[in-house]
DNA sequence: TCCACATATCCGTCAAGACGAATATGATGA
DNA sequence: TCATCATATTCGTCTTGACGGATATGTGGA
């Protein structure tokens, strides 16, 4: 039988090293997210952010949960004790940089008060804790 | 007067996606090296080891030292808290690895007698770190 | 069954960067 | 000054992956 496959730490980093994925992972960090308030608060093409939600799904870093039309997002902590130490550090470091810390405030606006996003009318809210920081 | 440029994340990642670069981090992490001995330890072609090397110089994550005809590589913590962290993390991750275990026994052996290795003759010992292990 | 919506995937194009081969640079010693 | 050695850079080729635009898939409701 084959081996459980040596964790590919290339493969990982490969993922870190993209501006979008690093602003996808910061807003779902903490809470699962669906996919619309993703696309609203980075304000990017829907097939864009999809497509970097399937590359950090490939690695592991993410889990997708279907409810009806839409699509949940998670962080998964990586199966390698190493990666998911990296994996935290990284959201921590995040959690300090100016221009990330201004995409989750907005999405706690977003949060508060979706009926002011055309786009998330009827959209299902993203677990509580993005918002509670605001209102 | 231009800020000091935001340490830019993507990049530092970049520099940490790629295989010879993670080994040749592992290999530097914890001593200086002359360049001869990472082209010997990895078997790898002289301008690919220099190419590479001079890539993590450009993150700011090795430091190059001349000393008559040989460079010194050392790692060089970078000025952002939070990437010095990551970085100092992947080297307790690479720590673990199996090969890249190997890679640093190669190094210890080959620092203990580096007159076996015709490339090695007259070149400057690594500082000591690597070789006390063995021998 | 058909439509509307949320999301995913496909396609062609383009830029970054990894590679081997060749060559340039920079230091030493004759 | 010239030859030699260690290392760096350049060049052409190829692969990966990022992108926009178009389209496919999957779900719920009429």
């Amino acid at each position: 039988m084959a081996k459980p496959k040596p964790f590919d730490m290339e493969r990982f980093f490969q993922a870190l090293a993209d501006h979008t994925r690093l602003r996808l992972l910061n807003l779902i960090a903490g809470h699962e997210l669906c996919v619309c308030y993703l696309v609203e608060i980075l304000a990017q093409p829907q097939p864009k952010i999809s497509r970097h939600l399937a590359y950090l799904r490939s690695v592991g870093i993410v889990h997708a949960r279907r409810e009806g039309k839409w699509m949940h997002y998670r962080l998964e902590v990586p199966t390698h004790p190493g990666a998911a130490q990296i994996l935290e550090q990284t959201l921590a470091w995040m959690a300090t940089d100016p221009a990330l810390k201004a995409d989750r405030s907005r999405l706690a606006k977003a949060c508060c008060s979706p009926s002011k996003y055309a786009s998330l009318e009827g959209a299902p809210s993203p677990t509580p804790i993005a918002c509670c920081e605001v209102c």
